[in-house]
DNA sequence: GATAGATTATGGTCGGACCATATGCTACTT
DNA sequence: AAGTAGCATATGGTCCGACCATAATCTATC
């Protein structure tokens, strides 16, 4: 605590702490405890090279470190910009890797196997407590969903909103968060992809179906709709990869 | 794509890429791609500076952006050593921001909530596809956590390993590193909470539940249990905040 | 008053130096 | 001969000062 006057002097200081994560810790605590504001600019590196008493590379390279951690975005010729981190950032930085780390056909399923799971109990969570306006707000998205059929995009859009509802549903902005990074994830591998009218006809059948169950207070038929869908979904998905053995 | 011949020449290249990005994306993709096998060293940063034609300061910004993304380590002295990054890595890095994210009572409770949503879930799961070694496992954990009853660390210890066979049984490999999450979280908060045999006797007796309505095959009741299980762990860690309103 | 050029702020890069740590080799001591 | 202290080497960590690249602003010219 408090190195921004020990940190000098600069050959010394031996234990294996670095530098720079002596400033970038400094740094996260300040964002974290408000002493920056969210959008506000961090200092200049120059600034804060005198500030905490440590070169222009050390602060760099935990400028470096903050960005990855995504508490501040940096843009060239401008200062770093504050971005206080919420759920959508933190679950898109863990999205990141699974992306990355997810190349195989097992570890597509993997991944997509957890979207089910998440998915199946959504609908079971909203055939038992989904509110008035819950429903209301599915069956807007199911009339818009319905709507955009025979337009890809579109479709993909609406699509993922019906899903959205589900997510939004229980109030945890946990779970919007973690479906942004599945859309994002499906989106990324298999961006509009080309087809037919059968098939968001096929897709827009499933939202109905589940919407059904839901409206009927039926958890065991919603989440059974929800999984037929889904499984359908996957079989798509998994139509895209070569070696299907 | 492909400058590695083409990043010398030290003041021009124009756009908005940062060199460090370039160098540790090449990096990243050696790794990914199997260039670099885990546990291997990674060249000396000298290497890499001429291997690149970059400075030793681009260089190592890029070990550091590596080293938050978790595909290396880096130690003092050493070469960073390659860490092939799996799905628990990834879930405990996002399980790191969300920590330091989540402070405020609501925002404990958010992720308890995923908590109790994701195993309420996995009750229902066990409760219908668990084949006959699942259940042995499961009954083996369950009596290991009896005999740790009175012994807290001991207890706490056998009780995460008897949820950790809930999310070892879809034979996933994403829900046994949600779990491991879940833990490092709660034991880092909560840290072998001193108290009296009556506690451990509560929880071993919701796990007994559990395992219960498992074994009868009934996926309500497992659902049932979990949830009644798990909130009154919630009421446990609740009862650690002051402000309680 | 509008546009082009100079000024300034700021991030990005470079190169070379030196410090700190880890490991192994060498030579001296016992 | 065995052990140990110390030197050499490899490598990461830090510093400095310079220059380049980009962006915003100010100024002078047309």
């Amino acid at each position: 605590m408090d190195q921004s006057e020990k940190l000098h002097g600069h050959g010394m200081m031996g234990v294996g702490a670095r530098r720079s994560d002596a400033v970038a810790a400094e740094l996260a605590t300040m964002i974290q405890t408000g002493g920056l504001q969210e959008g506000e600019r961090l200092p200049a590196e120059r600034d804060l090279m005198q500030r905490y008493g440590v070169s222009r590379a050390a602060v760099r390279e935990a400028i470096v470190s903050l960005a990855n951690r995504g508490l501040i975005e940096t843009r060239l010729g401008h200062r770093p910009i504050v971005r206080k981190p919420d759920y959508e950032i933190a679950v898109d930085r863990v999205g990141n890797l699974v992306g990355h780390l997810v190349v195989d056909r097992k570890g597509v399923w993997n991944l997509f196997e957890t979207r089910i799971f998440m998915e199946t109990a959504l609908a079971r969570w909203a055939a038992k407590h989904a509110r008035r306006d819950d429903l209301e707000e599915l069956r807007a998205a199911l009339d818009t969903n319905r709507e955009a059929i025979g337009n890809s995009s579109l479709f993909d859009e609406t699509d993922a909103a019906f899903h959205a509802v589900m997510y939004r549903m229980p109030g945890n902005p946990i779970y919007p968060a973690i479906h942004k990074a599945y859309v994002e994830w499906l989106t990324q591998h298999w961006r509009s992809m080309k087809r037919g009218a059968g098939i968001d006809q096929m897709n827009y059948a499933g939202h109905e179906a589940i919407f059904e169950a839901i409206l009927a207070r039926d958890p065991d038929n919603a989440e059974e709709a929800m999984r037929r869908h889904l499984v359908a979904a996957w079989e798509f998905v998994r139509s895209t990869f070569p070696s299907d053995n």
